[in-house]
DNA sequence: CTTTGCAGAGTGAGTATTCACTTACTTTAA
DNA sequence: TTAAAGTAAGTGAATACTCACTCTGCAAAG
């Protein structure tokens, strides 16, 4: 579907990275990203022939990076709650390694900028939802969790809950161990939506 | 504390939220502003001495304004869920009246901008707080609402889940009925957190 | 009454700076 | 030798903000 990206684009997409880590949204300008690479503003349109399509790879990155770690985490064996617990621990541990991608996904900066950064924005959200979905609905149909409210609902809830963790944890500039709060984070919610 | 603003000064801020509901944080320039207006660029700053000092202007007056709604709202006679069911109403009539706020609010564009401009947001968050917080204990406290998670985890998962109907809401550009939808959020999440 | 002075509010034409992006040229390595 | 990968030096558009000025209503002074 996408077509691969050279080496050099992927070194140039890690350096977009490191910068919206440090500097935020606004701070990622074709400028910084030369300075970062070590070479001119102009080098950068030798791999990529718009800032957009740059974005628009980086988020690319992101999404398929996420699926396919999604994938290979989450065995058919496991219990529903099993699952649960993986994917939220996998998903932690992957943005622990990638800060910079909290503030890409979670960032309406970059939501205004075009509106096919939307939807590609859209897509990693619904690569999210893909993974979280079958979950839920296993676990109500297994009667594990709860079926007071409905299956949207509690995915509204859960989203909504690890959303605000990442916030949280991005406006105190990655100090706290995601970790060890996504863990709590994980057991208080299970606790809530659990059966009983 | 903060000095009282004039009559054109709401005038511009109100011109401004316009902005903002229309075009995000991007759209809101110095330029646009006093085409909307309808006077030129210079006369924004007989009332403005920057466009720093305009945005935290515009969110101070958003959070006196919900924490006096919040305030005159809220009855010590009801009860905890009442006062549950009282407070989110209001808060998505107040945003439904005045949908820029929700991108001034929920927008990581201005968290970028300055220090001051965070530090304004989070006093916004922490009006909410102030008024959930109490609300949340005290149903704790008589067992209404579950205490089999912590307040502060319980307050995380409900400002979470609002945050993303927010959010939603937003990127849907205002389409659906917040009123509504909102409703239902509040009944999911109050069979959710609710005893027994 | 009329004149004078003044302050608030607005104008238009600038400023410096930053932005993404382009062009013409050079280096480097297979 | 050639193609990819780099550079220096620009471009125009946009940004927030400034400056010298004008207009207008009003109040005090003559």
């Amino acid at each position: 579907m996408t077509t691969a990206i050279s080496n050099r684009q992927l070194e140039i997409i890690e350096a977009a990275g490191k910068i919206l880590t440090a500097s935020g949204v606004s701070g990622l300008t074709v400028k910084n990203l030369a300075k970062e690479m070590k070479f001119s503003e102009s080098a950068i349109y030798r791999h990529f022939t718009s800032k957009e399509e740059l974005i628009i790879a980086l988020l690319e990155y992101l999404a398929n990076s996420m699926d396919e770690r999604y994938t290979n985490a989450i065995s058919s064996e496991q219990s529903p709650e099993e699952k649960f617990i993986t994917l939220f621990q996998n998903q932690f541990s992957f943005f622990k390694k990638n800060p910079h991608f909290v503030v890409a996904v979670f960032s309406d900066g970059l939501l205004e900028e075009s509106q096919r950064i939307n939807d590609t924005i859209s897509k990693i959200m619904g690569v999210k939802m893909k993974h979280l979905m079958p979950i839920i609905i296993e676990g109500q149909q297994k009667k594990v969790f709860t079926n007071t409210i409905t299956s949207d609902e509690l995915i509204h809830i859960v989203m909504g809950t690890f959303r605000l963790q990442m916030f949280k944890w991005r406006i105190a500039n990655f100090q706290f161990d995601i970790g060890r709060n996504g863990d709590n984070m994980i057991q208080s919610i299970l606790t809530l939506i659990k059966n009983k």
